[in-house]
DNA sequence: GTAGAACCTGACACCGATGTGAGGTTCAAG
DNA sequence: CTTGAACCTCACATCGGTGTCAGGTTCTAC
């Protein structure tokens, strides 16, 4: 498929998806006339790429993991290096602080709005 | 207390504090010279700043709400707007889907970290 | 062969919290 | 007083993913 097409099945921007591209977390093959072809997968990758994206993972370490996990496709996953582990697990310690983070502000935002659920006189009436 | 022992205590530079006061999070009063004093309450409130922007919450967002937060001293904190609830509650999904995000990619990279945890001929040998 | 949609590269803008530096003032202690 | 630390304001830089515009090429369907 092309460009145009993923990004509407991705929900991702084409200027993103030429930017992932461009970070090295995603491949195309070219038509002779330079127009990006992607497969069937990419949509797959594409999903997956957003996700660490959203847990605030950056370009580079994206880049470093994907080649790292295993899907249905079973290519060759073995790479992972002794310090990229490291990073994985500085990068999980950092997750593990901002869910804690969220879950925080989640309860101060459920009191807040809470509060303004009661508008005047709550209780009885 | 002055700004440089507030950001000392709260680990929060001293850059930030003046920020967080020109986009009124925080405030303070001023020597005859013009330097900001602050109450001992303003760590208890940096702290709770630094957690809503750890949640994403932008300094707009975190304005609005900080008056509404039930803290100890009792303020009047009855302020909550109806749309004020409303922008929480959209936050509120937000930071849900978040947590979804984080909670994903964390046991990503725990697969990834394990299957480096076994580097060559793992099980038996 | 031609029109129009879709694509290409390259470059600059943005957001928002924070870093940093310049140049000047105030504070506290001797 | 004087000195050095701490503070002041103002302004510009940064980062990283994304938006957007410009100017040009390719693809598809008629």
């Amino acid at each position: 498929m092309r460009i145009g097409e993923l990004a509407q099945r991705t929900g991702v921007s084409v200027r993103s998806l030429r930017y992932y591209e461009e970070r090295g977390l995603l491949a195309s093959e070219r038509t002779p006339g330079g127009h990006r072809e992607y497969a069937a997968k990419a949509v797959d990758r594409v999903v997956r790429i957003q996700v660490l994206f959203a847990a605030g993972l950056d370009s580079t370490t994206v880049a470093s993991v994907l080649p790292c996990i295993h899907d249905e496709d079973g290519g060759p996953n073995e790479l992972t290096t002794e310090s990229l582990a490291r990073d994985l697990m500085a990068e999980r310690e950092r997750i593990d602080r901002t869910i804690a983070d969220l879950v925080r502000t989640r309860s101060i935002l459920d009191e807040v709005i809470a509060t303004a659920a009661l508008p005047e006189g709550a209780g009885a009436r």
